[in-house]
RNA sequence: GCGAGUGUGGUAUAGCGGCUAUUACUCCAGUUUUCCAAACUGGCUACAGGGGUUCGACUCCCCUCACUCGCACCA
């Protein structure tokens, strides 16, 4: 692993069809990546897995899907409109760049959260404030992180929209909706996979930092008592959703200290795993975010967001513990996690070990040689009976065997199947050979068996 | 956004102010081939985009875009 380049996985992804630079034909989009037929049915396999764990399986959850483009006063009461705002200020000899509103902090200066761009930069001149290094420094400039966009015809200050940074806030808007429709116990969750969108200084790293990035999230909404122990059930969870996209041994917990957290949050812990070029990075986090959002919400909208429980109990504003999941990383630690490079007679061999359940192809069927006619024809009868049982299933008939199989391996195929003259006649008549990509172990099947040998992991 | 660097077929690369732009793999078609990238024949595909200098630019200059590293940011 350790030799294994990022760019490697990269150029993979791209020839064989997962994952693609965004516009590329007229020179890519920064901070953009496309997921080609492969990669789209990848993370359609994660999702699903996801969903299927932390929604289906559950009696506590419920799945949400809201709109990317909220009322503005979301953000402002989620507190976006303002964190996404950072004056930076620039070090005019060194060129380094800072957080003005910090500088001024560090000069003792109060009130500046309330200041504007050119307040701040009218202290600068006033106190002759220098940067770290002792330069001059430049003229501020406000970056903010949210794209913009305008609802209806008139483009003005007041028809200013946001898209989503988070999937979060569509939750918490529709805590009251959900609760109103099932009234369900607390403990009980919200769940939401979609796209937000964060206008990244420097989006890269391939799709590890994206200008537009899928989200898989959840609200889980407790009785503030018993966020511990709810916290640790979530960090289990956390650990056995990695166990089953075959990471978990790669995993790095990493307990978040106070001075990094959000001022809400209690205990976050992010979840890590080694990226190869990249070392450790972030691909999921659990945070106990106290009821900062509810209560935050209910004071801007002027909406009860209380929760009556059905004992009679007082009612109170639910806290949150929130588990949450980088989609496009956790598709990429994947890939990086399957990508294997071993030998074979001499020859050098890369494969990508995807686990059964999360392969975009299951089994490949290809005849032995592919200009005898009779070996076509039993060949496509298998595929056709294979892909209506299993779906995901590809044909094959260039190229000869060997490269075939290789070609399968490099895109992650767990099983080719493979139609030679023995199943046409003989002893061995009706059977075909199964070829496992991680052993390259070959099995003599019946075609009967097939279907169930190869469902078993699939 | 700033600083430094890079940009040649799908991937990885060679090259030069002037011939039809090199090579390997991939891909496609064909011959061959009875289980691990075999061989042979043929074919598609590139100088990131735009402008300038020049008789002539892939090569030199400018702008744009993208990528890499560093700064900053990571809500």
């Amino acid at each position: 692993m350790s030799d294994v380049k990022l760019d490697d996985i990269v150029s993979l992804a791209k020839r064989r069809g997962f994952i693609y630079p965004g516009s590329e034909i007229y020179g890519g989009l920064a901070g953009t990546y496309d997921y080609g037929p492969l990669g789209v049915t990848l993370k359609r396999n994660i999702t699903n897995l996801w969903w299927k764990m932390f929604v289906q399986d559950r009696e506590d959850m419920f799945g949400v899907d809201s709109t990317i483009i909220m009322n503005p006063s979301v953000w402002r009461a989620s507190g976006h409109v303002d964190t996404f705002n950072d004056p930076l200020i620039e070090d005019i000899k060194t060129k380094k760049r800072y957080r003005l509103d910090h500088l001024l902090e560090d000069q003792g200066i109060e009130g500046v959260d309330a200041m504007t761009l050119e307040q701040m930069a009218a202290l600068v001149k006033e106190k002759d404030i220098k940067s770290p290094d002792g330069n001059e420094l430049g003229a501020p400039a406000q970056f903010n992180m949210m794209f913009k966009t305008h609802v209806g015809p008139v483009e003005n200050d007041e028809s200013v929209a946001y898209l989503r940074p988070e999937t979060a806030q569509g939750m918490f808007t529709n805590f009251k909706n959900v609760v109103d429709s099932f009234y369900p116990d607390i403990p009980f969750g919200l769940a939401q996979i979609g796209r937000s969108f964060r206008n990244e200084i420097s989006p890269g790293n391939f799709i590890f930092r994206l200008r537009e990035l899928e989200i898989m999230e959840l609200e889980y909404f407790i009785y503030p008592g018993e966020w511990e122990d709810i916290f640790e059930k979530w960090l289990a969870a956390q650990h056995e959703w990695f166990r089953l996209l075959g990471l978990d041994e790669h995993i790095k917990e990493h307990e978040v200290p106070k001075a990094d957290r959000a001022h809400y949050s209690k205990r976050t812990v992010d979840c890590f795993f080694e990226f190869p070029s990249l070392g450790f990075q972030e691909v999921a986090g659990l945070a106990y975010r106290t009821d900062f959002d509810l209560k935050s919400h209910q004071e801007k909208s002027g909406k009860n967001l209380e929760y009556r429980p059905k004992d009679g109990g007082e009612a109170f504003i639910p806290h949150v513990v929130e588990p949450t999941f980088g989609l496009d990383r956790n598709v990429m630690a994947v890939l990086c996690n399957a990508f294997t490079v071993d030998e074979i007679n001499g020859e050098k061999r890369i494969f990508l070990k995807l686990p059964a359940h999360l392969a975009p192809v299951k089994v490949a069927v290809l005849p032995l040689a592919k200009n005898k006619p009779e070996l076509v024809a039993k060949a496509r009868e298998i595929y056709a009976m294979l892909k209506q049982e299993l779906g995901a299933v590809m044909w094959v008939d260039t190229g000869n065997i060997g490269k075939n199989y290789r070609k399968m391996d490099e895109i992650g195929v767990p099983y080719c199947v493979t139609v030679d003259f023995d199943t046409l006649e003989g002893d061995t008549k009706d059977s075909v050979t199964v070829r496992n990509r991680d052993t390259t172990q070959q099995q003599r099947i019946s075609i009967g068996d097939l279907k169930n040998v190869l469902s078993h992991d699939a």
